[in-house]
DNA sequence: CTCTTTGCAAAGACTTTGCATCCAA
DNA sequence: TTGGATGCAAAGTCTTTGCAAAGAG
């Protein structure tokens, strides 16, 4: 776990990982990799990030950016994550967290990997099973959410 | 977490708390829990458990075994587990396992709820942030689909 | 020029909903 | 009898796909 360094991402090193995969830089791509990059700490999901890449460059189509996001996956340049509701999250994959999401209102708080160290090594040890910890986000209550609570 | 017991449940306890709430006792339901409570090992999807119900009582419609789904989980009854799939899987609630999934085969293991009791307590210190570990898989791989790896 | 990418519209997977009919209590 | 439950078909949400036209290298 942890330790998959990607390495920071500038759009440059992204188009050229595209190019180098037989891809073409074209401007709905350019787009998608600056919404990615600027709003990386918003927790879009496809179609928020459809939106606002219709927004930057209106006229480019849902199914494209839906095709971009399916590829740079492919690169490991993102990964979505599954947050409980039907529409996944993206985000870049550098980023290396994990996420609660509280079903009651929705808010979505980053967690480093790191703090699955220990179960991840009981699951390992238990089961031989390797759990990916940014893939699927940890549902519960927040703090907003929880009722009854001391201080 | 954990001792959210909710005891035993046996068709007719099930059956009275559905006309304790003002539900009716029909032959969609009775085959729908006959359905959960006979097949609790086999982690079926909605999707799946209609065509059980199906196969059991012939005729009866996608939608009503989905709304069925729907009072049985307002109920307590059951709840439904996010898989990371588009399907979400069901469960008795008083089964109170947790999940991890290979998203590389889809194997489903059963893990006790207990082994988030560290992780549980770390975020609640942490965070205030109360999982709800069955309410959502985690992911990861399992032994048959991790390839390097001694004995 | 060639091969990838795009827009558009249609299809797909999963789930919900409206409504007239039907049935449990 | 009388509200809740059901079947059917249509709608909804999120995502994928086929195909001809447009565009990157």
């Amino acid at each position: 776990m942890a330790g998959e360094e990607i390495g920071p991402r500038t759009p440059e090193q992204i188009f050229d990982t595209i190019r180098t995969s037989g891809g073409r830089v074209t401007v709905s791509l350019r787009t998608l990799v600056d919404v990615l990059i600027e709003d990386e700490e918003r927790h879009l999901t496809a179609d928020e990030l459809i939106a606002e890449v219709d927004l930057r460059a209106p006229g480019i189509a849902a199914s494209t950016t839906y095709r971009l996001l399916q590829r740079l996956e492919e690169l490991d340049v993102v990964e979505h994550i599954h947050t409980g509701s039907a529409a996944a999250m993206y985000q870049l994959r550098h980023h290396g967290h994990a996420h609660l999401v509280c079903h009651e209102c929705g808010s979505i708080t980053d967690i480093p990997e790191e703090t699955f160290a220990t179960l991840a090594a009981t699951l390992d040890r238990t089961y031989r099973f390797a759990i990916e910890p940014r893939h699927a986000a940890l549902l519960g209550r927040c703090s907003n959410c929880t009722p009854e609570r001391g201080s």
